[in-house]
DNA sequence: CAATCTGTTTGCGTTGCAGCAAAGTCATTG
DNA sequence: CAATGACTTTGCTGCAACGCAAACAGATTG
């Protein structure tokens, strides 16, 4: 790790409220990893060895079922905390964790926990309250899958990878890594066919352009409105 | 708070690996309070200004979505905290937590919890698990939300209760308190008809017996294997 | 630059389940 | 103990979305 590094991860939200001397002495006892594209970070089931702060990339949290389903959990963006399994007092992993892109991982082995927690007292707050927000997400979810229809869920969706990982061109927010059909079918309890008929569908209208792998949202207060829409039908 | 009470506590999942000197410290401090059937012990949106734990009854926890529909989030059983949105940094209470029938629960200022967690590792970490299985809890729920169908949903939730809650009797396993069919379609994502049909079918093929508020599973095993199963079909 | 592979589109038939409506049953209450 | 209200059952209808199949791009590779 390099100074240079040090000062970049000084102003990520799990180290916020920590001294210097305290982020370096944290860091200081991290591995850095290059994960590749389509590599695991972790593996679902897999004895909890680590957890990690992502660098740089972007990170595709999945549960599979036993018959080999597989569902998308969540994205995972640069100055996230990921595999934080032993905060919560679990051996192992829930979920694996596929690199959607080439990535950067900050890596501390697992018993380090309990020490950190104890001597720095504000990363234990941060990353309680992230695990806060993602039990929060994880209930929303549940109630959208509940109650709202695929069209608002797929909509949902991809405000939501907008909103975390847009990045502005000319036409409107880019989704900034590669995601298929079937990803957001896995994010949104649909199936890809369903997926391809609305992008289509809302290509048409002019809220979005999408080719292979590849979402912009140009309209997004428009998707907004579909997602939220109180309109009963029309 | 009596000292009988204390004894019994000391017994209870959140409190494991506590003195009994910390114990009463703990305990000392709460209120106790009772909680009538159909009565809020904390309401979504809410200030979070206390946190609880369940001694006595059971308590439905129901996120609503603004336009009105309820989805259970979970059901919890005595011995269980709930309410613990400051122990993620949240100043709001996500959820109601409603009586499902008359309660008995301490209640603890949230502001203590920073005391805590502090003074009392062991109490911090039993609460962190339970955290831990929650969050596990709510993405497994998505994960079925997403792949498995009604019929299955349903009959899982039935055996969760039941092995939650569950009291032998004469004629097989009875759900421990009220609930209704709409309570178990906001549980799985349905609508209080089909679980209705459900019940009926299941009844005929002698798996459960149900009545008003009421339903007793009677095939434990081969409700399983209807909720499992890996036949495609029949 | 063919050949292959991976991801996408689209048409069509099927269906699980919601939505509506109405009747039936049990519990509560004045 | 009639009457009101809460919960449940059941029939019928409609449609959102799944599943299958086949064609259609863009990439990637030898």
């Amino acid at each position: 790790m390099s100074r240079l590094d040090r000062s970049l991860i000084s102003g990520l939200a799990p180290f916020q409220g920590l001294s210097a001397v305290d982020l370096d002495r944290m860091v200081g006892q991290a591995r850095s990893l290059r994960i590749a594209k389509g590599e695991a970070v972790f593996e679902q089931e897999g004895e909890a060895h680590s957890f990690f702060l992502l660098l740089d990339g972007h990170v595709r949290v999945v549960k599979t079922t036993p018959d080999g389903q597989q569902v998308i959990v969540r994205y995972i963006s640069p100055g996230e905390l990921m595999g934080i399994a032993h905060a919560l007092g679990r051996t192992t992993y829930p979920a694996s964790a596929i690199a959607a892109v080439d990535c950067v991982v900050l890596a501390w082995p697992g018993r380090l926990w309990p020490e950190f927690a104890a001597a720095f007292p504000d990363f234990g707050v941060n990353t309680y309250r992230t695990v806060g927000s993602r039990l929060q997400d994880a209930h929303t979810r549940v109630v959208e899958m509940s109650t709202e229809q695929v069209d608002r869920r797929v909509a949902h969706a991809l405000l939501k990878l907008v909103s975390q990982t847009g990045r502005r061109t000319d036409e409107g927010v880019l989704i900034d890594f590669p995601i298929s059909r079937q990803d957001i079918a896995e994010m949104t309890g649909t199936t890809l066919h369903t997926v391809s008929r609305l992008l289509t569908a809302w290509e048409e209208q002019g809220l979005v352009k999408s080719g292979r792998q590849k979402v912009t949202v140009t309209e997004p207060h428009q998707l907004l409105m579909l997602a939220e829409g109180r309109t009963s039908k029309t």
